[in-house]
DNA sequence: ATCTAATGATACTATATTTGTATCATTAGT
DNA sequence: ACTAATGATACAAATATAGTATCATTAGAT
Protein backbone atom coordinates (compact mmCIF):
# COMPACT_ATOMS: atom_id res chain seq x y z
CA UNK A 1 0.00 0.00 0.00
CA UNK A 2 1.43 3.36 -1.14
CA UNK A 3 1.14 7.05 1.17
CA UNK A 4 1.94 8.82 -1.56
CA UNK A 5 -0.76 8.94 -4.63
CA UNK A 6 -0.26 9.93 -8.20
CA UNK A 7 -1.42 13.51 -8.41
CA UNK A 8 0.68 14.45 -5.56
CA UNK A 9 3.65 12.24 -6.86
CA UNK A 10 2.88 14.42 -10.61
CA UNK A 11 2.38 17.68 -8.64
CA UNK A 12 5.70 17.74 -7.02
CA UNK A 13 7.44 16.98 -10.09
CA UNK A 14 5.74 19.52 -11.83
CA UNK A 15 6.88 21.78 -8.97
CA UNK A 16 10.34 21.04 -8.76
CA UNK A 17 10.51 21.56 -12.87
CA UNK A 18 8.96 24.98 -12.41
CA UNK A 19 11.22 26.44 -9.19
CA UNK A 20 14.36 25.26 -11.00
CA UNK A 21 12.82 26.94 -13.80
CA UNK A 22 13.47 30.21 -12.03
CA UNK A 23 11.18 33.13 -12.20
CA UNK A 24 10.01 31.91 -16.07
CA UNK A 25 6.47 31.79 -16.98
CA UNK A 26 5.94 27.44 -17.32
CA UNK A 27 3.45 26.20 -19.89
CA UNK A 28 1.62 22.98 -19.45
CA UNK A 29 2.59 21.97 -22.82
CA UNK A 30 6.55 22.22 -21.69
CA UNK A 31 5.57 20.14 -18.70
CA UNK A 32 3.61 17.47 -20.81
CA UNK A 33 6.88 17.30 -22.97
CA UNK A 34 9.25 17.38 -19.64
CA UNK A 35 7.96 14.85 -17.19
CA UNK A 36 5.57 12.74 -19.72
CA UNK A 37 2.36 13.14 -17.61
CA UNK A 38 -1.26 13.06 -19.43
CA UNK A 39 -1.97 16.47 -20.58
CA UNK A 40 -5.18 17.15 -19.29
CA UNK A 41 -4.37 15.51 -16.07
CA UNK A 42 -1.75 17.31 -15.18
CA UNK A 43 -3.59 20.70 -16.02
CA UNK A 44 -6.84 19.96 -13.59
CA UNK A 45 -3.30 19.33 -10.58
CA UNK A 46 -1.80 22.52 -11.96
CA UNK A 47 -5.69 24.65 -11.07
CA UNK A 48 -5.85 22.88 -8.15
CA UNK A 49 -2.33 23.98 -7.00
CA UNK A 50 -3.40 27.21 -7.94
CA UNK A 51 -6.63 27.59 -6.21
CA UNK A 52 -4.64 25.98 -3.33
CA UNK A 53 -2.30 29.07 -3.76
CA UNK A 54 1.03 26.98 -4.12
CA UNK A 55 0.95 28.38 -7.69
CA UNK A 56 0.52 31.98 -9.17
CA UNK A 57 -0.70 31.56 -13.13
CA UNK A 58 -1.01 33.61 -16.06
CA UNK A 59 -3.63 33.10 -18.85
CA UNK A 60 -3.43 34.01 -22.19
CA UNK A 61 -0.77 33.98 -24.67
CA UNK A 62 2.82 33.20 -23.14
CA UNK A 63 0.90 32.29 -19.67
CA UNK A 64 1.41 29.37 -17.52
CA UNK A 65 2.64 29.17 -14.39
CA UNK A 66 5.34 30.12 -11.37
CA UNK A 67 5.58 29.00 -7.86
CA UNK A 68 3.65 30.83 -5.06
CA UNK A 69 5.61 30.24 -2.42
CA UNK A 70 9.37 29.70 -1.47
CA UNK A 71 11.16 26.70 -2.51
CA UNK A 72 12.24 26.29 1.07
CA UNK A 73 8.55 26.99 2.48
CA UNK A 74 7.05 24.62 0.23
CA UNK A 75 6.97 20.67 1.41
CA UNK A 76 6.05 17.94 0.49
CA UNK A 77 3.69 17.41 3.32
CA UNK A 78 1.49 20.51 2.07
CA UNK A 79 1.46 18.90 -1.31
CA UNK A 80 0.17 16.02 -0.10
CA UNK A 81 -2.63 18.08 2.20
CA UNK A 82 -3.94 19.21 -1.11
CA UNK A 83 -4.54 16.25 -2.84
CA UNK A 84 -5.01 13.47 0.19
CA UNK A 85 -5.91 15.36 3.06
CA UNK A 86 -4.07 15.45 6.32
CA UNK A 87 -2.61 12.51 6.76
CA UNK A 88 -3.36 10.06 9.47
CA UNK A 89 -3.18 6.31 10.85
CA UNK A 90 -6.92 5.70 11.83
CA UNK A 91 -9.19 7.59 14.31
CA UNK A 92 -9.55 4.90 16.57
CA UNK A 93 -8.21 1.47 16.78
CA UNK A 94 -10.14 -0.30 19.79
CA UNK A 95 -13.24 1.49 20.10
CA UNK A 96 -15.30 1.30 23.40
CA UNK A 97 -15.66 -1.84 24.15
CA UNK A 98 -11.97 -2.50 23.98
CA UNK A 99 -10.22 0.11 24.85
CA UNK A 100 -12.44 2.05 27.73
CA UNK A 101 -9.88 4.33 29.15
CA UNK A 102 -9.72 6.89 26.31
CA UNK A 103 -7.90 9.64 28.32
CA UNK A 104 -5.46 7.39 29.00
CA UNK A 105 -5.18 5.40 26.07
CA UNK A 106 -1.71 4.53 25.02
CA UNK A 107 -2.20 2.90 22.01
CA UNK A 108 -3.62 6.24 20.78
CA UNK A 109 -0.58 8.07 21.70
CA UNK A 110 2.16 6.11 20.54
CA UNK A 111 0.07 6.28 17.07
CA UNK A 112 -0.52 9.84 17.45
CA UNK A 113 3.45 10.05 18.02
CA UNK A 114 3.83 8.25 14.64
CA UNK A 115 1.44 10.43 12.66
CA UNK A 116 3.32 13.83 14.00
CA UNK A 117 6.89 12.22 13.48
CA UNK A 118 5.89 11.43 9.72
CA UNK A 119 4.06 14.74 9.02
CA UNK A 120 7.70 16.17 10.36
CA UNK A 121 9.34 14.38 8.15
CA UNK A 122 7.40 15.03 5.22
CA UNK A 123 7.61 18.71 5.82
CA UNK A 124 11.20 18.65 5.77
CA UNK A 125 11.18 17.57 2.25
CA UNK A 126 10.96 20.98 0.67
CA UNK A 127 10.99 21.54 -2.78
CA UNK A 128 14.14 23.76 -1.92
CA UNK A 129 15.90 20.64 -0.63
CA UNK A 130 15.24 18.71 -4.19
CA UNK A 131 16.54 21.70 -6.20
CA UNK A 132 19.50 21.94 -4.45
CA UNK A 133 20.43 18.58 -4.90
CA UNK A 134 19.75 17.48 -8.15
CA UNK A 135 21.05 18.15 -11.03
CA UNK A 136 19.10 18.13 -14.21
CA UNK A 137 20.02 15.99 -17.21
CA UNK B 1 -6.27 9.78 4.09
CA UNK B 2 -6.22 6.80 6.45
CA UNK B 3 -2.91 4.66 6.60
CA UNK B 4 -5.01 1.43 7.91
CA UNK B 5 -8.21 0.29 6.18
CA UNK B 6 -11.29 -1.18 7.72
CA UNK B 7 -10.06 -4.41 7.61
CA UNK B 8 -7.53 -4.43 9.50
CA UNK B 9 -8.82 -2.32 12.09
CA UNK B 10 -11.58 -5.15 12.22
CA UNK B 11 -8.92 -7.95 12.25
CA UNK B 12 -7.08 -5.78 15.06
CA UNK B 13 -10.11 -5.41 17.22
CA UNK B 14 -11.18 -9.45 16.63
CA UNK B 15 -7.50 -10.91 17.86
CA UNK B 16 -7.48 -8.72 20.59
CA UNK B 17 -10.60 -10.57 21.92
CA UNK B 18 -9.53 -13.58 20.93
CA UNK B 19 -6.60 -12.91 22.64
CA UNK B 20 -8.30 -12.03 25.79
CA UNK B 21 -10.65 -15.34 25.72
CA UNK B 22 -7.39 -16.95 26.14
CA UNK B 23 -6.79 -20.77 25.20
CA UNK B 24 -10.77 -20.81 24.66
CA UNK B 25 -12.27 -21.16 21.04
CA UNK B 26 -14.31 -18.34 20.11
CA UNK B 27 -16.84 -18.33 17.22
CA UNK B 28 -17.71 -16.04 14.81
CA UNK B 29 -21.25 -15.34 16.34
CA UNK B 30 -19.48 -14.34 19.05
CA UNK B 31 -17.59 -12.08 17.60
CA UNK B 32 -20.06 -10.06 15.77
CA UNK B 33 -22.27 -9.78 18.96
CA UNK B 34 -19.40 -8.37 21.01
CA UNK B 35 -18.02 -6.09 18.46
CA UNK B 36 -20.85 -5.26 15.76
CA UNK B 37 -19.08 -6.40 12.85
CA UNK B 38 -21.06 -7.03 9.66
CA UNK B 39 -20.67 -11.01 9.87
CA UNK B 40 -20.33 -12.24 6.05
CA UNK B 41 -17.28 -9.49 6.00
CA UNK B 42 -15.72 -10.53 9.50
CA UNK B 43 -16.29 -14.11 8.39
CA UNK B 44 -13.88 -13.33 5.27
CA UNK B 45 -11.16 -11.68 7.19
CA UNK B 46 -10.89 -14.37 9.93
CA UNK B 47 -10.55 -16.94 6.77
CA UNK B 48 -7.99 -14.80 5.40
CA UNK B 49 -5.79 -14.64 9.06
CA UNK B 50 -6.41 -18.58 9.33
CA UNK B 51 -4.96 -19.11 5.80
CA UNK B 52 -2.11 -16.71 6.64
CA UNK B 53 -1.15 -18.76 9.74
CA UNK B 54 -1.79 -16.03 12.17
CA UNK B 55 -5.27 -17.97 13.57
CA UNK B 56 -6.02 -21.61 14.37
CA UNK B 57 -9.71 -22.70 12.99
CA UNK B 58 -11.99 -25.52 14.40
CA UNK B 59 -14.36 -27.02 11.81
CA UNK B 60 -17.80 -28.00 12.99
CA UNK B 61 -20.14 -27.57 16.07
CA UNK B 62 -18.14 -25.80 18.85
CA UNK B 63 -15.83 -24.59 16.09
CA UNK B 64 -14.25 -21.11 15.92
CA UNK B 65 -10.62 -19.32 16.31
CA UNK B 66 -7.94 -19.04 18.20
CA UNK B 67 -4.45 -17.38 18.12
CA UNK B 68 -1.66 -19.18 15.94
CA UNK B 69 0.89 -16.99 17.49
CA UNK B 70 1.78 -15.68 20.95
CA UNK B 71 0.56 -12.65 21.75
CA UNK B 72 3.74 -10.59 21.96
CA UNK B 73 4.40 -11.98 18.25
CA UNK B 74 1.46 -10.90 16.64
CA UNK B 75 2.13 -7.39 15.66
CA UNK B 76 0.12 -4.67 13.96
CA UNK B 77 2.26 -4.32 11.01
CA UNK B 78 1.92 -8.00 10.47
CA UNK B 79 -2.29 -7.38 10.72
CA UNK B 80 -1.47 -4.71 7.86
CA UNK B 81 0.39 -6.70 5.61
CA UNK B 82 -1.93 -9.14 5.47
CA UNK B 83 -4.71 -6.82 3.99
CA UNK B 84 -2.93 -4.10 2.85
CA UNK B 85 0.23 -5.73 1.73
CA UNK B 86 3.79 -4.19 2.36
CA UNK B 87 3.55 -0.37 3.44
CA UNK B 88 5.56 2.06 1.51
CA UNK B 89 5.70 5.60 0.91
CA UNK B 90 5.99 5.40 -2.96
CA UNK B 91 8.91 3.79 -5.19
CA UNK B 92 10.83 6.95 -6.86
CA UNK B 93 8.96 9.84 -6.59
CA UNK B 94 11.55 11.78 -8.92
CA UNK B 95 11.65 9.85 -12.23
CA UNK B 96 14.84 9.98 -14.12
CA UNK B 97 14.39 13.23 -15.71
CA UNK B 98 14.51 14.94 -12.19
CA UNK B 99 16.43 12.39 -10.20
CA UNK B 100 19.49 11.19 -12.05
CA UNK B 101 21.67 10.33 -9.31
CA UNK B 102 19.26 7.24 -8.20
CA UNK B 103 22.74 5.66 -6.74
CA UNK B 104 23.17 8.64 -4.52
CA UNK B 105 19.65 9.57 -4.29
CA UNK B 106 18.99 11.60 -0.86
CA UNK B 107 15.12 11.70 -1.03
CA UNK B 108 15.24 8.21 -1.49
CA UNK B 109 17.50 7.26 1.60
CA UNK B 110 15.07 10.02 3.53
CA UNK B 111 12.01 8.18 2.15
CA UNK B 112 13.43 4.99 3.53
CA UNK B 113 13.80 6.24 6.87
CA UNK B 114 10.46 7.10 6.91
CA UNK B 115 9.26 3.92 6.18
CA UNK B 116 11.74 2.34 8.29
CA UNK B 117 10.73 4.08 11.49
CA UNK B 118 6.71 3.67 10.45
CA UNK B 119 7.53 -0.40 10.10
CA UNK B 120 9.13 -0.57 13.09
CA UNK B 121 6.90 1.09 15.37
CA UNK B 122 3.62 -0.72 14.00
CA UNK B 123 5.80 -3.55 14.89
CA UNK B 124 6.05 -2.59 18.39
CA UNK B 125 2.50 -2.36 18.66
CA UNK B 126 1.70 -6.13 19.41
CA UNK B 127 -1.24 -7.87 20.59
CA UNK B 128 0.31 -8.20 24.29
CA UNK B 129 0.86 -4.81 24.69
CA UNK B 130 -2.39 -4.33 23.84
CA UNK B 131 -4.20 -6.99 26.05
CA UNK B 132 -2.06 -6.03 28.88
CA UNK B 133 -3.15 -2.07 28.85
CA UNK B 134 -6.58 -2.63 28.92
CA UNK B 135 -8.73 -4.00 30.63
CA UNK B 136 -12.31 -4.97 29.52
CA UNK B 137 -15.58 -3.27 30.45
C1' DA C 1 -26.59 -42.52 11.10
C1' DT C 2 -28.49 -38.08 11.27
C1' DC C 3 -28.96 -33.46 12.69
C1' DT C 4 -26.85 -29.26 13.59
C1' DA C 5 -23.61 -25.64 14.13
C1' DA C 6 -19.52 -24.27 12.94
C1' DT C 7 -15.64 -22.96 9.22
C1' DG C 8 -13.57 -23.32 3.97
C1' DA C 9 -13.80 -21.82 -0.54
C1' DT C 10 -15.44 -18.94 -3.79
C1' DA C 11 -18.15 -15.89 -6.40
C1' DC C 12 -20.77 -11.87 -6.53
C1' DT C 13 -22.32 -6.91 -5.66
C1' DA C 14 -22.09 -2.17 -4.16
C1' DT C 15 -19.72 1.87 -3.09
C1' DA C 16 -15.86 5.00 -3.02
C1' DT C 17 -11.57 6.54 -4.69
C1' DT C 18 -8.23 7.21 -8.06
C1' DT C 19 -6.99 8.30 -12.52
C1' DG C 20 -7.84 10.26 -16.62
C1' DT C 21 -10.76 12.93 -20.61
C1' DA C 22 -13.36 16.37 -22.74
C1' DT C 23 -15.58 20.81 -23.46
C1' DC C 24 -16.47 25.51 -23.30
C1' DA C 25 -15.51 30.02 -21.29
C1' DT C 26 -12.09 33.54 -20.30
C1' DT C 27 -7.93 36.03 -20.82
C1' DA C 28 -3.98 38.32 -22.90
C1' DG C 29 -0.39 38.88 -26.39
C1' DT C 30 0.29 39.83 -31.34
C1' DA D 1 -9.51 39.42 -35.00
C1' DC D 2 -6.49 35.45 -34.23
C1' DT D 3 -4.15 32.50 -31.30
C1' DA D 4 -2.33 30.28 -27.32
C1' DA D 5 -2.65 29.91 -22.91
C1' DT D 6 -5.46 28.89 -18.20
C1' DG D 7 -10.35 28.52 -15.40
C1' DA D 8 -14.25 25.97 -14.43
C1' DT D 9 -16.72 22.06 -14.67
C1' DA D 10 -18.63 17.83 -16.06
C1' DC D 11 -17.92 13.20 -17.49
C1' DA D 12 -15.92 8.44 -17.72
C1' DA D 13 -12.96 4.53 -16.94
C1' DA D 14 -10.31 1.79 -13.94
C1' DT D 15 -9.21 0.19 -9.48
C1' DA D 16 -9.72 -0.55 -4.55
C1' DT D 17 -12.55 -1.04 -0.59
C1' DA D 18 -16.44 -2.84 1.80
C1' DG D 19 -19.87 -5.96 2.18
C1' DT D 20 -23.12 -10.25 0.77
C1' DA D 21 -24.39 -14.74 -0.49
C1' DT D 22 -24.03 -19.66 -1.42
C1' DC D 23 -22.62 -24.22 -1.17
C1' DA D 24 -19.29 -27.66 0.48
C1' DT D 25 -17.00 -29.69 4.41
C1' DT D 26 -16.28 -30.93 9.06
C1' DA D 27 -17.14 -32.50 13.78
C1' DG D 28 -19.86 -32.73 18.02
C1' DA D 29 -24.30 -34.27 20.01
C1' DT D 30 -28.10 -37.33 20.12
S1 LIG E 1 -7.71 2.89 20.81
FE1 LIG E 1 -9.18 4.46 20.82
S2 LIG E 1 -9.12 5.18 22.91
FE2 LIG E 1 -7.69 3.55 22.88
S1 LIG F 1 13.67 10.06 -6.21
FE1 LIG F 1 13.99 8.20 -7.24
S2 LIG F 1 16.17 8.08 -7.38
FE2 LIG F 1 15.85 9.98 -6.40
Amino acid sequence: MKLITRDTDYALRALVFIARSMDRVVAVTELVQELGIPRFFLRKILQLLHKKGLLKSFKGKGGGFILNRLPQELSLLQVMGVFQGRFSLNECLLKKHLCPNIRTCILKKRIKNIESYVARELEAITIASLIKKYART
